[in-house]
DNA sequence: CTACAACTACGAAGAATTTCGTTGACTTGT
DNA sequence: ACAAGTCAACGAAATTCTTCGTAGTTGTAG
C-alpha cells in the first residue's frame, strides 16, 4: 500500500508555469502575445515559446482555436484549480504538508497591506463559521 | 547592469527538497537514515539518495561530518531561510508575486484547526501592531 | 505575381536532473 | 582471519526539460 496513483494531468514544469501565468492574465492569447510578455521578463526565443505551448496542447494543459492562422490558446483548467494543485504539492514538499507553516511564512515574508489583512481575516471568519 | 547578482546557492531541485525536508525533521542524519525515511514515501534506491546528498554537499547545500565511516549530514542553511526563498519563488511563479493570493488559496484548500486559525490571527495582529 | 513577413510543425541538440550499478574499503560476528 | 554486511565514491545511463534551427505554408504589400 501507500503508493498514490494520479489520473490527472502532470504537474506543469517551471517553463509551463510561466506560460500559464501569462495566459491567466490574458485569458486567451496567441503565441506571439505570450512571447511578447515573457520576453520582457527574460531572454527566450519565439519558437521556444511556440514549442512549449504545442507541448502543453498535447499534454492537454492548453486548448486552442486553430480556425485562424494564428492559433489562440487558453488553459483548459481554471487558474484556481491548477493553483490549488500546485499549492498542495508545494506545501507537501517544502512544509511537510503543514498549511499553517506556509501561511505564517508567507505572511512573515512580506508586509501585507491593511486591506489584504482584512481579507485574510474575513477568510478565517468564514472558515470558523463553516465548521 | 540589470543582471541580478547571485551570491546565493541555487534553488534546490525537487529531489533535493525532499532530502532537505527529511533533514529539517531529523536535524542531522546519515544517508541510511534519510533513505529509510524517503523510502516510506516513494520508491528510491539507497545509492540514489547517497548520490543526491553528495551532490548537495558539493553544491554546499549540506555540510557533513566525515569523522565516522557513516558520514553525518545537515543543511547549511536554516530551514527558515531556505523556505523563505522557495516561498518567494513560488509566489512569483504561480501567483505573480501576490502573497495574499497564495495565503487565501492555501487557507481555502485545507481546513485549518481552530488552533492554527488562532495562530494566524495572532500573526495578523502582530503585523498590524508592527506598522 | 513576386518578395517578404508571420506562422506552425518538427526534429533534434543541449542541459539539468534523477537513477543506479559497480568497485573497493572498512566493520562485525563467528 | 574469513565471510557477510555496510558504506562512500564514482561514472555513466536514463529521463525530463528547455532551447532553437530549419522547412514549408499562408498572408500581404507593391
Amino acid at each position: 500500500m501507500g503508493k498514490k496513483k494520479k489520473a490527472t494531468t502532470a504537474k506543469p514544469t517551471e517553463a509551463e508555469q510561466e506560460i500559464l501565468q501569462t495566459l491567466w492574465a490574458l485569458e486567451k492569447a496567441t503565441v506571439r502575445q505570450v512571447h511578447t510578455e515573457l520576453v520582457r521578463k527574460r531572454d527566450i526565443g519565439y519558437t521556444t515559446v511556440l514549442k512549449l505551448m504545442q507541448i502543453m496542447f498535447e499534454k492537454e494543459i492548453l486548448d486552442r482555436d486553430e480556425s485562424q492562422r494564428s492559433h489562440i490558446y487558453w488553459p483548459r483548467q481554471k487558474a484556481q484549480v491548477t493553483q490549488r494543485r500546485l499549492v498542495k504539492d508545494f506545501v507537501q514538499k517544502v512544509f511537510g504538508g503543514s498549511t499553517e507553516k506556509l501561511v505564517l511564512h508567507a505572511l512573515s515574508t512580506k508586509k501585507a497591506t491593511p486591506g489584504e489583512i482584512a481579507n485574510i481575516r474575513k477568510m478565517l471568519d468564514e472558515m470558523e463559521e463553516g465548521q
